[in-house]
DNA sequence: CATAAAAACGAACGTTCGTGCTATTATATT
DNA sequence: AATATAATAGCACGAACGTTCGTTTTTATG
């Protein structure tokens, strides 16, 4: 039913050329705050065991002063969700993009994605992952966002292994979107060795499992895989 | 806190002989009742999601009259977890380990977890893939039972993999343990690309990949493994 | 059929949920 | 420094949460 939410996004009042984080008003920056612990919260507690009671009482504000940042509960789920799309990007995409077209950058995101999970850059283990099995039976906005910034990661591994197939380091015989998903079945598989199962070397084993296929498809162009 | 709880277990009081529904007392069959549908809305709805409320009017019962059957919330899902535990062996497990070992029995362990969510045994698809990843971050009784379920279901796995080495259908040169997890990982990817990104053929795509992969392994003494 | 036991109910408990007001601070702007 | 605006707090709401209690209805037993 939620009424007005007058507030600007993040990131739209930006000074020219400032740090992104610096220079916004002060509503921009609490609300900036208050996503990052919301983030890190829902990673363990689920989107839905996230509570504005539980959010506010660990941020030392009160319920209705953080409430006024969204309209709704709602609200709220989708502005964490969109919050963990950005640190995903900053942290896993972008570093991998930045690598040259072709194997380095396919590896980067490999990597990159088996690093975020064992350096826990969310608190519980892959946002994304958890958000996936939480909502994968409802419908709605929040469900909507989840599917798409999955679907857009799928996408960029996807172009990824396209790439390195028209660099010709790997062989270009395979479906690229086909390998895409085998490669993040068996990321996630390892997520949920290492957090479930307590198994410590799940990243270690997925990373060798996912360099072994790849280098099953190496040719004789492609650049060194080193293994271990 | 909870106080006395005196009620006896599901399957102890059978009437030997009897078929497993029948000839029992009138609790024990009210208390599997509710957790066939208990498992279908935590299936969809999530452990923590499945509420004594919400259960009892979909059962139309009173919550206190549900309740009863059970100490606490805690239990209500200790038992959930147990009944859908029930329901996986007596669904996948059991038919396929009917089969003879070897090939056949793990082909048939594959194509039942592959049903399984096709089929929807479990409204919202696995159950303990679902339960796995809203309690990997948590401790307690729960995520306990739930770890302790998936670690069978992997040793099965394995031991059918084991089976199918010794009787010479699939090389044994591969490690069956990482083998299992292999196979189980892109079933779980399999589960998450139909309910989360609504690809209809997710289950026949894994079902190919995962035949491909153990053709690949074939030793000349294998019997034919049919794919499409 | 009478009677004891088990099962289900209705009402209420104290908490916490999301949300809506109004008042009070803190921040920007003139 | 004065003033307008944005941000936060305080308080309360109805609903739903898990849970307890005493009572009533149903089932099983002698």
């Amino acid at each position: 039913m939620r009424l007005f939410v007058p507030r600007l996004q993040g990131g739209v009042c930006l000074a020219r050329g400032a740090a992104a984080t610096e220079r916004l008003a002060k509503g921009a920056r609490t609300r900036e705050s208050i996503l990052r612990v919301a983030v890190d919260l829902a990673s363990v507690e689920g989107l839905e065991g996230l509570t504005i009671g539980r959010l506010a009482e660990e941020l030392k504000m009160s319920k209705s002063g953080l409430f006024a940042h969204f309209g709704s509960k709602e609200d709220l789920q989708l502005a964490t969700v969109e919050m963990a799309r950005q640190i995903f990007v900053e942290r896993i995409i972008r570093p991998a993009l930045a690598q040259p077209e072709g194997l380095p950058r396919l590896l980067g995101l490999c990597e990159g994605w088996l690093d975020h999970v064992k350096n826990r850059v969310f608190k519980g283990g892959c946002f994304f992952t958890a958000a996936s099995f939480e909502f994968d039976s409802r419908s709605g906005p929040v469900r909507d966002a989840i599917a798409a910034a999955m679907r857009t990661w799928l996408d960029v591994l996807t172009r990824a292994i396209d790439g390195a197939q028209k660099t010709h380091h790997i062989k270009a015989s395979i479906d690229a979107r086909k390998f895409a998903f085998e490669i993040y079945s068996l990321a996630m598989g390892a997520n949920w060795a290492l957090q479930l199962l307590d198994d410590k070397d799940a990243m270690a084993k997925a990373r060798q499992n996912i360099l072994e296929r790849i280098k099953g498809l190496a040719m004789p162009q492609c650049p060194p895989i080193k293994l271990k």
